[in-house]
DNA sequence: ATGAAAGCGCTAACAA
DNA sequence: TTGTTAGCGCTTTCAT
């Protein structure tokens, strides 16, 4: 039973008026107050709801946004999602999902499907660089980051500069710690805003933390995107930094187990370690309980990201917690006010949350 | 720098031929082969990508679907959503995301978002009744449900018939278990293809692997949407029912772990509990150790959803397994495959997968 | 304050 | 095989 939705003629004609009247009168512009009402009553009584195909073809844009993240079964990606939801919902627009599974090219094609349905704003936990999100930006998109900005290769294992301390806010090549570099040879960094977490001020306190507890071989255990953090990571520790100590993996858990396991036999002197996510996180303790490495006693484990099972575990879970649903209730008002003003990153706190997961070295 | 995009008429007159030529040769139509081979030429020389906006409004119909769960930081419908975003992502489909946090009213309001949008097609963990999803599929929408039916407060409590015992597909009205009722005074259940887990052989297992261990009395404690679950959990324990062993929260955590405690403290005599999903698993997992009861020493648990975190556990959890992402997959596969051929209900296997929560009782 | 009319980019019917 | 044309439902000048 397919039933014909009414159209804003069918309400000009049973009101006796014309389209334009009725389309003014729905979108708030002049009309007589009489005029106005027989029209909204009319509405009403057709049920009458005006079609954002029609309205879209043409205004040539699609209300809404498109999310991008790596992997929905990452709670932290969950909070992220549902933070745009929450603020999408109430400005009562749609977001059209999709997950890249760290893959640049999955992701350029969802860019691509994005295009084509007119939809020319999108929130991103970005997998690829420059080659995605340039051509992106050039087609008119407006793009905000969360979480991480486009890992450039040539930057993840970069020292950042000490000039974006303890800034609140920052640019986007401050983000990038491109600074004291020679800008000329290399393309200029993407101008996008971004909502980030501050890891710096996080991995700092967790070193800190550990430092504190005698812990002097610390390790690292990261996966895609963690650019930063390692940055952060081999500026907390300081110069020389032992390369054996610092591991990455690629999103799958499987990786991460691999490389956590990997890393605990390859360096058995190790006393700690911090993970760049939750995903590594559980990969660590998986690790560790499979070769009868007792937490903390053995090992000491901080891991980025407060999710609900960080408690569950034995011991409970210290973590670096950074506010994902804040995030991206911030990087969809970010993404939804671009264009009436210039919008700028934000750097969201994190909190060093101190559970049963480190002790004091043995 | 907004750069228009090329349109078809632009291809059309850079290809010296008419506008319709360009579509056909674009959807496969009739073409000679020079003239096809010049305008794909054409439009891959000016990057043409035809603009869904136009086509959407002619056929007036978005393509794409929504998909409504009710919360993404719950990993079984992040491992759902993933399901569906990679069925509709080899077809090329966009998918539009809402979170109902398991409120009728909100999700009622997403529907009205997709009929405006002109998306005909919605895959749904529900959380209304036929007052949302009756108007949704007069109005022409295709609905699939996912992991559950929509709660008819009537059945929620009921027990299930003997009927679909075992039956590997079940049509909706096997499936809210309204048999045996007369359906003279109701109004005619939705008539809506679901994919569903086996959740009334996963419950029995349980109850049966329980049983075995020598418990007697054993809890449920349910959720929103756990209306199946209970009822084969009623049917597996048998009359009599406990009716003090049986608790439900709504959907948050809090609300959870209060239901959870809130059990083991006026029910101390209780000795093993199964939960309807992995929200109130980690709450009875939390409340317990609050109250320093022992898992599986004093009570033995069962959890219905495996994530990644139940191995984590100390000690790990013995679960119900159901295959969110395969739910998630089939349920795109049937709302996209709708229209040209009816599609019949799906029901998937689960699998009891014994770690360490259970214990004989003692 | 209001209506008539021109499209937005596309597809589908109809002609040629 | 191809081109012409008529809209899909809406917003937005431009007259009135």
């Amino acid at each position: 039973m397919e039933v014909r939705r009414a159209t804003i003629k069918d309400v000009a004609e049973a009101a006796g008026v014309g389209v334009a009247t009725v389309s003014r009168v729905l979108s708030g512009g002049s009309a007589s107050p009489e005029t106005r009402e027989r029209v909204l009553a009319v509405a009403a009584h057709l049920d009458y709801r005006p079609s954002a195909l029609g309205r879209n073809l043409r205004q040539r844009r699609t209300g809404g946004m498109g999310l991008f993240v790596p992997d929905l079964t990452d709670t932290f990606y969950g909070q992220l999602a549902e933070g745009v939801l929450a603020c999408a919902r109430s400005a009562g627009e749609p977001v059209v999902l999709g997950s890249t599974g760290d893959d640049p090219e999955q992701e350029a094609e969802l860019v691509g499907m994005l295009l084509e349905q007119g939809v020319d704003r999108v929130i991103a936990v970005p997998s690829g660089g420059a080659e995605t999100w340039g051509p992106a930006i050039k087609a008119g998109m407006t793009v905000v980051f969360a979480d991480r900005l486009p890992s450039d290769p040539s930057t993840d294992v970069r020292p950042p500069s000490p000039s974006d301390e303890g800034s609140g806010a920052a640019s986007v090549s401050d983000l990038m710690l491109l600074d004291g570099l020679p800008p000329a040879p290399r393309a200029r960094p993407l101008d996008v805003p971004a909502v980030l977490a501050d890891d710096r001020a996080g991995i700092r306190t967790a070193v800190r933390y550990l430092r504190g507890l005698g812990h002097r071989r610390i390790a690292f255990l990261g996966g895609p995107g963690h650019g930063r953090r390692v940055a952060a990571f081999r500026e907390a520790v300081g110069a020389p930094v032992d390369e054996g100590l610092v591991v990455f993996a690629t999103g799958s858990r499987d990786s991460a187990y691999a490389a956590a396991s990997g890393l605990f036999q390859s360096r058995p002197d190790l006393t700690a370690v911090v993970t760049g996510g939750n995903v590594l996180g559980e990969a660590a303790v998986l690790a560790a309980r499979e070769l009868d490495l007792r937490v903390p006693r053995d090992v000491s484990l901080v891991m980025y990201d407060d999710v609900p099972w960080a408690e569950l575990c034995s011991p409970p879970l210290t973590v670096i917690a950074q506010p994902g649903r804040d995030m991206g209730y911030r990087a969809a008002e970010l993404v939804m006010r671009a264009g009436s003003r210039r919008p700028r990153s934000v750097l969201l706190p994190t909190e060093l949350i101190v559970r049963g997961s480190c002790g004091p070295r043995h």
